[in-house]
DNA sequence: TCCATATATCATGAATAATTGATATATTAT
DNA sequence: ATAATATATCAATTATTCATGATATATGGA
């Protein structure tokens, strides 16, 4: 991960359409979503959808597959993960008792 | 913490400068930095640090104190925690195991 | 008070990004 | 093969964002 990729990713969140698209994916987890499903959920255009699940894509935010006539997206963990990483580093180094919140707040129910 | 909030912290995020100053910030954890500091390791004019110290201040992810002539930022862990928690709401309702290599990362060596 | 230091604000031109209508590609069904 | 469905790409317009030079504000020292 590097600052090129982490800049991406967080351009990709910037925007209110990729946010709430991928906070739906997130939600959905393991199961995803159609690309239609999402367009119309949002009630978005599809070329609009498709362009703005095309920079969560190339941000490493999301993946695809396709199923039929169909492309189902996933929110990608991983890289979600490598992001939060990239911006966290060494956090620990100047005030260790500051991230205790914070990893409390991700931990959710689980 | 709402959608609007979350996407200006991401736009804040989205840019090299202003990822890297706090990145910088989050290593100095309590200790802060003075603005001059910030921009001389950074290479960056002070008018353009002082413009991009501004965005992220408004956007939640930094706190200042005045010190002086200087100016004293920290990074604001709560309002990051606020956005991230936004991001990952109800993550887990979908893949719960899903949510444990993110918290890790986060976690660091506290 | 006058000057130096530290930071913020303003106005502007250049670069980026967003939405949209139109069209193209890929898959499935008849 | 033709049509229908699902998604992606293209081109163009509009809107945002960025860095910069110039200047303003605030604090401290002589």
């Amino acid at each position: 991960m590097d600052i090129k990729q982490t800049t991406s990713a967080f351009a990709a969140l910037s925007q209110t359409t990729r946010l709430e698209a991928l906070r739906i994916l997130i939600k959905s987890g393991a199961d995803g979503m159609l690309a239609g499903d999402i367009s119309d959920m949002m009630e978005v255009r599809q070329n609009t959808m498709s362009a703005n699940l095309s920079v969560l894509l190339h941000a490493g935010l999301v993946r695809n597959e396709r199923e039929g006539r169909s492309i189902r997206y996933y929110a990608d963990f991983e890289g979600l993960r490598g992001v939060l990483a990239f911006l966290m580093e060494d956090c620990c180094g100047g005030s260790p008792e500051k991230c205790q919140p914070l990893i409390n707040e991700i931990a959710c129910a689980c």
